[in-house]
Formats: C-alpha cells, sequence, structure tokens
DNA sequence: TCATGTCAACTAACATGTTAGTTGAGGGGG
DNA sequence: CCCCCTCAACTAACATGTTAGTTGACATGA
C-alpha cells in the first residue's frame, strides 16, 4: 500500500512567504521526490499535525496541487496523490515540446551575444560534470540550460507554463537512473540546439529540440514496465 | 472609478458541482462579461451576500481566479480584477500559437474522414452565419472550430490548458466589434487550414493557423488605444 | 508646504466549528 | 453463497470566529 512518510515533510519554515504556499511547496516537494509515495491516501489531519498549522493552509494547498494534477481530490471522500500515468506523461510532453520548441525557435530568432555566451559556459559545465561523473549536479545545469533558453523570450510565464504543465513528466524524471552514455549524448544534443541558435536557424533549432525531447519521452516510457506498482493500472 | 456590479452575478443555481466551483463560474462569467471592470476592487464578504454564500467558497473561487491571472490578490490587503495589459495579451497569443499549431501540424497528420466531415459542416455553417450577420452564433461556431481541431489530438488537457493561457486574450476578443469585412477574412483563413489538414500537409497547416492567430492579434492591439481606462497605466 | 509618525479601520489569512456526501463493514433476505 | 440494504464512521466541503498585515487619514513638527 502506498504510504506518505510525514515525518518527511520539509518543515515549512525552511520557506517564506504565506502560510499556504509554504505548505504547498513542502507538499509538492514530498511529492516530487516520491515520499509521498502515488496513490497514496493525503489526509488532512495528520499534515496539519506534522505540520504544525490549521486545515485552511493545507486545503488551500491541496487545492492547488489539484490543479497541478499531483493529487486527486475525490469529493466528501478521500484525497491521494497522483498515480503515474504514462498518457498523462505523453501528453506534458506534447505541451512541453510545443511550447519550447516555439521558444527555442524564438530564441534563434532573437539571439543575443549574452545568451551565447551564457549558453557556452553552460555547455562546458556540462562537459565537465560528465567528466566528473557528478549526474546531480548535471541533472541542474540541463534544467538551467533550457531556462537560458526560454528567458530569452520575454515571456515572463513560459517557464512556469512549461513546469504547470510538465508536472507528471518531471516526476518520472526523478526516478531514471543516470546512465553514462546517455549523458554524453545529452549534451550533444543540447551542443546541436545550441549551434543552431548560434547560426540564427530557427529550423535547425526546432529540429534540434523537438528531438531532443522525443528522446527524453523514450527513455521514460520503459519506467512503466520497470515500476508497474507507481502506474495506473 | 472602476466598478464590480455585483447585482450582475449570475445566480450560482445556474450551474452545479461543488459550491466553490459554481462560486467560481459566476465570477469568471462577470469579469469575462466586463460586469466587473479592470481594476475593480474585490471585496469577499459583499460577494458572499450578493451569492447567499460563506466566505470559503468565495476565498477558493478567488485562489483559482488569480491563477487564472483575472484577479489579482494583494496579501493582507485587497483584490482587484486584473486590468487589462497588452504585454499579458501577446503573452497569451505567443503560448496560444505554441499550443495551437502543434494541434494543428498533429492534426493534419492523423486526421479522419469523421474530423474533416465534421470541419466541413462546420465552415458550412460559418458562411451562414456570416451571410445572416449573425456574429454572435459565429463566435460560437468559431471556437467549435478549434475545438474539434484540437479534439483530434488525444490530449484531454490540450483545451483546457489553452483556455488557461489565454485568458487575458479572450477577455479582450470580447471588446472586438464585429467588422463585416473581418468575418469574411476570417472564414476565409479557417478554410484554408481545413484544407491544409484534408490535404494532410501539416507544414501548411502549421502556416495557416500561424497566419489565422497573427491576424488576431494584430486586431487586438488597437484596443489599448481605443479603450486606454482598462489597460495598465 | 511637506515629511513623518501614529493609529484606527479594513481586509486577507488563518483557525476552528459544523454539515453533508461517501464508503465500506456488517446484517438480513433471496 | 451472493446481493442488497442499513448505518456508523470518516472526510471534504462549507460556515464562522480570530489574527495579523496593510493602508490611508490625520496629526505633529520641521
Amino acid at each position: 500500500m502506498p504510504k506518505a512518510n510525514l515525518e518527511n515533510l520539509k518543515s515549512i519554515r525552511e520557506f517564506n512567504g504565506l502560510l499556504s504556499d509554504r505548505v504547498y511547496e513542502a507538499i509538492k516537494a514530498a511529492i516530487l521526490s516520491f515520499d509521498f509515495e502515488p496513490g497514496a491516501v493525503l489526509k488532512k489531519g495528520p499534515i496539519c499535525d506534522a505540520l504544525g498549522v490549521s486545515r485552511t493552509p493545507v486545503s488551500d494547498a491541496i487545492m492547488k496541487l489539484e490543479a497541478d494534477r499531483l493529487v486527486e481530490v475525490i469529493p466528501q471522500s478521500s484525497t491521494r496523490v497522483a498515480k503515474m500515468s504514462m498518457k498523462e506523461i505523453r501528453e506534458d510532453a506534447f505541451l512541453r515540446e510545443a511550447l519550447e520548441v516555439s521558444a527555442v525557435e524564438y530564441a534563434a530568432e532573437h539571439r543575443t551575444d549574452e545568451l551565447l555566451a551564457r549558453l557556452n559556459r553552460n555547455l562546458r559545465m556540462q562537459d565537465l560534470q560528465v567528466e566528473d561523473q557528478d549526474y546531480e549536479e548535471l541533472f541542474k545545469t540541463d534544467q538551467e540550460f533550457h531556462r537560458l533558453i526560454m528567458g530569452c523570450c520575454n515571456i515572463d510565464r513560459l517557464h512556469a507554463t512549461i513546469g504547470f504543465v510538465s508536472n507528471h513528466m518531471d516526476r518520472a524524471r526523478k526516478l531514471m537512473l543516470p546512465i553514462p552514455g546517455r549523458s554524453l549524448d545529452s549534451v550533444t544534443e543540447h551542443r546541436k540546439i545550441f549551434e543552431a541558435i548560434q547560426k540564427a536557424d530557427p529550423a535547425a533549432a526546432r529540429v534540434a529540440m523537438q528531438q531532443h525531447l522525443r528522446h527524453l519521452i523514450k527513455r521514460l516510457e520503459p519506467l512503466e514496465k520497470q515500476r508497474p506498482d507507481l502506474f495506473i493500472p
């Protein structure tokens, strides 16, 4: 039976801002790190006790997590951590691809020397981290690479929107173990994207980003068979 | 001073489901119809009285409207109907274009005879409505045309996601008066999209949809000068 | 006149009490 | 043995009471 390890809930003192938001961040982190397992029943009472807050901020947080599709509320009955679903992950991939491919196309058309410099620095960092087999940091540098490209679009909500539509995919990514050979391929793909941006070639940038993202979903697909317990039956 | 006409709030008895959701729908409708004007202060107390509910469902509804970017909550202070903003509208347009262009590309690749038949029927309806100058109904048929294309993608969330990212743009569209000549152009553009889907030509479908959506944003831009009172200074 | 400090009024945020829909265990009839 | 009904227990949904942060009016002094 899937379990929600309440003792692993990060203290809400680690965040600041509204209590509701801090509770939201704490629960979201627990879900994305699998401390709250897919399918686990989420009870407000114990969460209130664990965090030392009342039901209101917890209810607000759960409502936002429902919008993220990370929990499923059954009216008047119960709330569960959303099970993984390859259909949902594929939907995430479609939406993310649509948005991120448009972003990279825009970036290739409007690139600045500063963006190129930052991307170049980021890529050299990736090389180092592959060499050092520091997959934890490589993951972050990878995310930063994508964030740099989006940042160039002057669409404030772009990054947040992509995050919003990719929650199921992001959770699945956390389950993937680093495969040394693959990390190298990934950097190669990033470099292709970089070169297309550098050449101001939007069509090439589109294709490069599309291939990169489609490799990602290909790597996620085996998870359904490796961890059937986490997925919807 | 922008005003919120509470007496125009649709009775929540017109919807069904959770009270929070009904309140959400009622307020959202009021904002999108400009019964609640951009910039108007939204007070929970009067809304509770007008709808005959307590503060909880109203707070929940306002939280969702904040996620939609239709209201702005200033912590511990006040809540206002979001002012219009051409920057936001342009961001909406970027995100919607990214998603809808991907959708139509997919549709062109995976079209079925049934989709073509439905689209064709829809287009003939549009012809009739242009002829009758029934712009109210044409608006709905237009939306249905786009919905049919998205429906073909098997991405359950696609329609909801596009709606979610387009709230500011959708509100602005309500202010546009129908221009007879433009309606005809719009149907012509729709027909181009249809033809590309029929020919199973994703590249042509992309371009046709892109042009169609870029015409829309072009028509929205003058609003900022026509109605400066509704926009952010 | 204008800058600044105080304070009361107001609101969202948070806490807690109450209601009503759902669920599943147990029991009686087929 | 199985189906259906009942009902108590449980939970989310809703109502209401309380707290605390913000704001703007007003007063005070430079």
